[in-house]
DNA sequence: GCAGGAAACGGAACGTGGTTCCGATTCACT
DNA sequence: AGTGAATCGGAACCACGTTCCGTTTCCTGC
């Protein structure tokens, strides 16, 4: 892909000597640009942090010293920057399962990484209703979230059914948009409510363990 | 709006066979008024049915054969319409509760209820998302929905745990919320994603029946 | 009937959001 | 330094929910 490394020209270094970034495409980047993007990912990740995913970008843009065309030149949609900024801690997500398979037995570090998966999206305010109501073209933000946490968590769901602890019918796609969409507790309810639902899920997984009946069938019999 | 004290009086039968409405507070209502209102409702409903409750007030509008100000006399805000449109079909939901009671044993009356219940939400494509995106003032819509619906699970609920089906120590609301957000697929799975998960759900009840263990207690023990 | 006035009306106007356009600016390379 | 192109900033555009206000329609007391 990278064609060559670009070396820095010794004339004025605007950004302290870093090195001028190459393009996938084998261009080499010019620094504004670069900085540009850098302020603006930091910037959308203040902002998003303190005010959700629904903050406007008029304000990422102001509070990363830029005009609004630049945010959509580097994003052409809002959702690609929602993407962006979330790309790291979804890696730090994925990273996190492979840890806690190592130092626990399958089904905890299953039900260890749900929780963390849990944090990551309850700490992300409105980013499942974004998700969800931005029908126009918001499929580049769970391609990445998919593509990623998919697996991660398909090798904690077969480590804990080779091991008899839960039921092996499960999809892991479908379970993570489930955790998710259980992440939003309703107002007048306490901060506990996702526990709560989740662990009924997880109960569930543990209901039909050894069964291997689907979970639509299982809760339709009269009798387990 | 000027404060504006109304004080009118005792009405007198106005003309033609149709006799006119009468506020909550008494006071006549005139006929074109209640017109454009039934015609609001119904047009409402139709877009909603045909676009998603995120449908524009202008569409709405234009349908009813009204002005935009029209709307906005009749329901303050968006989401009032909304609440009044759905009013009825959440009624019908409380009646099934009741009927599915008396016709089967306590839990297939409970799992035949929750997903009548799913039907209703999963119709109403953008209802959840929208009421949880709705920051401001949503408050309205969700008030209703649970000031019917909840006692109407609750009961079901109650049946279920006497005859020592599933645990008892699950809080309708919660349900009902979880349930809502389970029943929205992600793209690229298939119609029965709402199914599988309400049913893990569902599993999730049994699996602690008889115990009284709160599910996130359940979901950490070691061994069930 | 009829006239007066309030209730209800329609649609333009406002504020805010995402997105696009275009002249001005800045950078990279010779 | 010079030149062309990549990049920039912010005004402009469109769609949305909501508000304002001049106009129309209906009820009512005569």
């Amino acid at each position: 892909m990278k064609s060559r490394a670009k070396a820095v020209r010794s004339r004025k270094a605007p950004t302290a000597g870093t090195p001028s970034a190459v393009d996938v495409t084998g261009r080499t980047v010019r620094v504004d640009a670069q900085r540009n993007l850098d302020a603006l990912l930091e910037a959308a990740k203040a902002v998003f942090d303190a005010s959700g995913v629904d903050a406007g970008v008029r304000e990422i843009a102001k509070r990363a010293g830029v005009g609004i065309a630049t945010v959509y030149r580097h994003f052409p949609q809002r959702s690609d920057l929602v993407a962006a900024v979330y790309r790291r801690e979804v890696d730090a997500c994925v990273e996190a399962a492979a840890t806690l398979a190592k130092e626990h037995e399958p089904r905890e570090a299953l039900v260890r990484w749900i929780h963390r998966y849990m944090s990551f999206i309850a700490s992300k305010r409105g980013l499942v209703a974004a998700y969800r109501a931005g029908v126009p073209a918001f499929e580049a933000l769970p391609a990445y979230f998919r593509k990623n946490l998919e697996p991660a968590l398909q090798a904690l769901l077969d480590a804990a059914a080779a091991a008899g602890r839960i039921r092996h019918d499960v999809e892991p796609y479908e379970l993570l948009w489930a955790i998710a969409n259980l992440s939003t507790p309703p107002s007048g309810v306490g901060p506990q409510y996702s526990r709560r639902m989740v662990g009924l899920l997880i109960d569930g997984l543990r209901y039909g363990a050894g069964q291997g009946a689907p979970a639509s069938k299982a809760s339709r019999r009269e009798r387990g």
